[in-house]
DNA sequence: ACGACCTGTATTGTCGACAATATTGTCGGC
DNA sequence: GCCGACAATATTGTCGACAATACAGGTCGT
């Protein structure tokens, strides 16, 4: 990945903001125009995202956007529910008082977003919540297979994001996860967080 | 990673086995000599060994083999220590009556290998224990995420097979995770192998 | 009308040459 | 003798051109 790093992450917020569809060919002149870089980059760029799972290769075939199934989904949410338990279970074990007053704040915004019934800040909120525990946990190997995997997800993310009524439901669980670490109660944590996940996957389940 | 899959495998083929030192440079051009390959197909390989956690690039410095201190080993352990969790459960809920005779079996064959002091022989039984119960599992995004931490750790690996009394410990650990998956105990299971992990972890700080 | 084959085109794969950069070695000044 | 600047070398980065391959559409024979 060292040619162009540039490519590299413009095509990949790209393809995160969602700009192409699965199964999408991507033909590398065409993405040459796109992102005015020679093919020789383009190329590194594709490369590296095959590594990083959001495009498949097939030799003389070119690269497309690879598909994510639902049942690929729930694998992936069922290996986040225990890495981010990790997480979860380090934060407690390691939370300042600064940071569990941030953590508090979130929650007291959670429960104001919903009852205002605004999703995208519930889902803004959601985003920084858990992405707070992995600032406090430092683990830098689970946040770096936390991350590979978030990639991957982003388009059933997105529609998870629409199942009506989760909000109500999941800021309960979200609190748990707050109140575990916040008193640094790592086992707590642990089980709170893979609670929360488990009803993730199961709504995963539920769209397909 | 399309270009010339023969380079690469050799490549990583030659890194697990250790015949770099940690750090020790990568010359572009000396691997085309020692492989018979171009240096587009070195180069290819280089990046896709990036991807893998076994190789570092610096721009225009060139490529080297990663070296992972013990604090980083310690958390990859970490994180195996929960996703293999996760495979020791689903193991025990789809474990079939054929896959679990096998698996007796090589409970039985590690207790001799231990009271035989053939460790060259419980390692081996030790790596199809868990490969094993990676198939049994037939989670594909766990086992991708067990085989790329596992790469990353055959160096330490090897010392810690070398650390004097650790087969008479973990034979236990071992008999332990074979009866939860047997009897299709999947929370026990998992607890055993985390339990199990987790003494592994230990013996590796040990040697820091 | 249908299928096998063949040809043209679009696209990717590979290479060799050159440019850009880092590293090493050398020299002169102090 | 030591330090900085500069030159020489080693190594990687980039590109354009060409080869190899797959795909689409048409042609021929039946």
């Amino acid at each position: 990945m060292v040619a162009d790093t540039r490519v590299v992450e413009e095509l990949k917020a790209a393809i995160l903001r969602g700009e192409f569809s699965p199964r999408q060919r991507l033909v590398e002149i065409e993405l040459c125009e796109q992102f005015d870089a020679s093919r020789f980059a383009v190329r590194a760029a594709l490369q590296a995202l095959e590594a990083d799972g959001l495009v498949e290769r097939q030799r003389n075939r070119g690269a497309r956007i690879r598909e994510i199934g639902i049942d690929e989904a729930v694998e992936i949410t069922e290996v986040r529910q225990v890495v981010e338990g990790l997480i979860a279970r380090r934060a407690a074990e390691r939370v300042s008082v600064d940071e569990a007053e941030a953590l508090a704040a979130i929650g007291r915004a959670m429960h104001e977003a919903v009852a205002a019934g605004e999703v995208a800040e519930y889902s803004d909120l959601n985003a920084r919540l858990h992405s707070m525990l992995r600032d406090i946990a430092r683990h830098e190997k689970a946040n770096s297979i936390i991350a590979h995997l978030h990639g991957q997800m982003v388009r059933h993310q997105f529609a998870l994001s629409r199942v009506p009524g989760r909000s109500k439901v999941s800021v309960h669980q979200h609190q748990a996860i707050i109140d575990a670490v916040v008193e640094g109660d790592g086992d707590a944590a642990e089980q709170a967080m893979r609670t929360h996940i488990a009803s993730v996957a199961d709504a995963l389940r539920g769209i397909g």
